[in-house]
DNA sequence: ATGGCCCATCATAGCGCTACGATGATCCGC
DNA sequence: GCGGATCATCGTAGCGCTATGATGGGCCAT
């Protein structure tokens, strides 16, 4: 009756028991306790030489391999950074996260990542998801998100980074750059090129708020020079090649003696470009060309492109920094928490 | 002594203990016991009405987040799917990437990403992290891995799904294209266009084995073709469009009366573009170029870009597919397993 | 009525690891 | 030579959840 049910827990009652290795089986071929085990193996230098190399040894013997899951769970935080991007196929955030990886892979960080595809719902969405798996850091792109998610990461105590823009005061950490500024750049070197009729073209600008805010940065500076006019003309969909021909020719249409174009994006440049070829107009002696991103192809294009660098790459690498020196128990504190990344403007041929 | 310790495990022994609202707490206000809702989390059509709307409540109230962790400590697989690429900066790769974490987000998996950098031992390493995640799949790129890496897929279990290239056995599953074909096909393209001195050009082919059976498919065909001449020339950085112009300069001096050209990527094709404008040769007339990838750029680009089309969006929805159903219990056999995606020429006006 | 079935719900035993405090062993200074 | 500090190592209680089999109430066929 019950009296066995101790003894043989009836049934086959006991859980799969995988046979697995362990941690357990080390310790054991190691003649050490798990815990020397655990010990050795998030910090080597605490245990004894002696120890240390006959867990090594069970280790590469029976081809253990750790459970992070396992120690996530206890450790309460797992060796995971959740980035949230708009879209990867954006090469600006595919060379910050490429970037990032590399990082935070040698530290033993693993990238968990989610496309918000610009959208602040999906990506309190994805914050959700994030944040159940108790990272050890969230990076976020932008400062703007829903009053949720803001709580929602205030309230996990979880180091939060947002890259690719500062201005407004960050959850926690940012690295970035002032997006009205590079506007500004892009306009102010128009104007000492003598260009009088400007306009900004950009994609997709009603949800991407940063090409929003370089158009406003440009055409604030613009119109406080002495200009003609200055325009900002917006395509509803993605920022591509076809895009920034489309918006070519709309300026073109819109502006008239249109003489001096900046580029929410590298890619809309380029076919702004080959619009401007295909239509014989000449550049930069017709107009001026600015673009943003110096993209692989904008130094050999021809002419080739004036553009201003952001440098997703150091934002990788300063948000890795951040990352790391906050898991390292050297959590920022003030200024040194918001970290300026700048912009260059690179002059090339087409202005 | 010892008699109190029972009661107050002396010390602050017990651990931190957060406040965290657990599924217990969701039970608890719920009234119903944690299994019911645990069973509602995975099943809620197991629960009866009344308990659903009870459990649904409790959760909103108290913004219960499952601790994904704990679930997969528990259920022994996570909610995680690894895909490992040689890297997310080529466009091709972040374009699967996208659409596959698009897909695998509508089913609550999340996606870890790695990059290999084209390294097999980097490969490695990061599938033995991958697996102490306990994903509920793995991806990988490409069929070459270590001896050991496939060891490792095929000891665990775990689904795993090879992309981007079919011809050899793959560990498990498959969704790709045959990379010498494409070669194939962009010779018989060249030949059709009564091209006799080809040159196929390519960047980092020790390593891409990918753009090397492109290579090595297109100089076979080409060679079965009435030519005059066939050279294989390979560029040992990345492919860039800078490569690509540098490229063209060594086959023009390698080659006499080079007249078509086959490229390992449209970024390289683009590269050539921008060349041979620059050097006042004609394309196509002069020298006819076909590039692989259809880039965003590649309609739009003057003359526009014959091009073959991988499709990476296709590899990453069929990708998806077949981890959902191996998930869902339904693991595929036999031809099932490997999905050609296949290729398609585009002719556009560089040839 | 009565037995057997099915369905919704529950209690409990882990999943594999880490953090905490405890335990000896060793070493030092006076 | 002894008390206290230092160091390596250990025992164990959870971390929050899921899977398993058990339980009990309602329902149907007899």
């Amino acid at each position: 009756m019950d009296a066995d049910s101790s003894l043989q827990p009836r049934g086959t009652r006991k859980r799969r028991k995988m046979q697995r290795v362990t941690m357990m089986d080390v310790a054991k071929l190691a003649a050490v306790s798990p815990s020397t085990v655990s010990l050795y193996l998030r910090k080597p230098a605490a245990v004894s030489p002696a120890a240390g190399q006959e867990i090594a040894r069970a280790i590469s013997t029976l081809g253990y391999v750790p459970n992070l899951v396992a120690g996530g769970l206890a450790a309460a935080s797992s060796k995971v950074v959740s980035i949230i991007v708009p879209s990867i196929r954006n090469a600006f955030f595919a060379e910050t996260v490429s970037t990032l990886q590399s990082e935070l892979a040698t530290e033993g960080l693993q990238v968990l990542l989610g496309h918000s595809e610009y959208g602040e719902d999906q990506e309190e969405a994805l914050v959700r998801t994030a944040l159940s798996w108790a990272p050890a850091a969230v990076v976020l792109t932008g400062l703007s998100h829903s009053t949720e998610t803001r709580k929602l990461l205030q309230a996990s105590g979880v180091p939060v980074v947002e890259m690719w823009e500062l201005g407004a005061r960050p959850i926690d950490m940012a690295v970035g750059f002032s997006h009205p500024q590079v506007g500004a750049s892009a306009a102010r070197h128009l104007l000492s090129k003598n260009r009088r009729s400007l306009t900004f073209i950009g994609a997709r600008m009603q949800e991407d708020h940063r090409a929003a805010k370089r158009a406003s940065g440009f055409a604030e500076t613009a119109r406080a020079g002495e200009i003609l006019s200055c325009e900002v003309i917006n395509h509803p969909g993605a920022a591509t090649v076809e895009a920034g021909s489309l918006l070519l020719n709309r300026a073109l249409q819109q502006i008239p003696k249109l003489d001096g174009i900046a580029c929410s994006n590298d890619l809309i440049a380029l076919g702004a470009l080959f619009e401007c070829q295909r239509q014989g107009i000449t550049v930069p002696d017709d107009i001026a060309l600015v673009g943003f991103g110096d993209l692989d192809f904008s130094a050999s294009c021809i002419p080739s492109l004036t553009t201003i660098r952001p440098s997703g790459d150091l934002i990788g690498k300063e948000v890795a920094r951040l990352i790391l020196s906050s898991i390292h128990g050297e959590r920022p504190e003030g200024d040194a928490r918001i970290i300026d990344t700048g912009h260059v403007l690179i002059e090339r041929r087409s202005t």
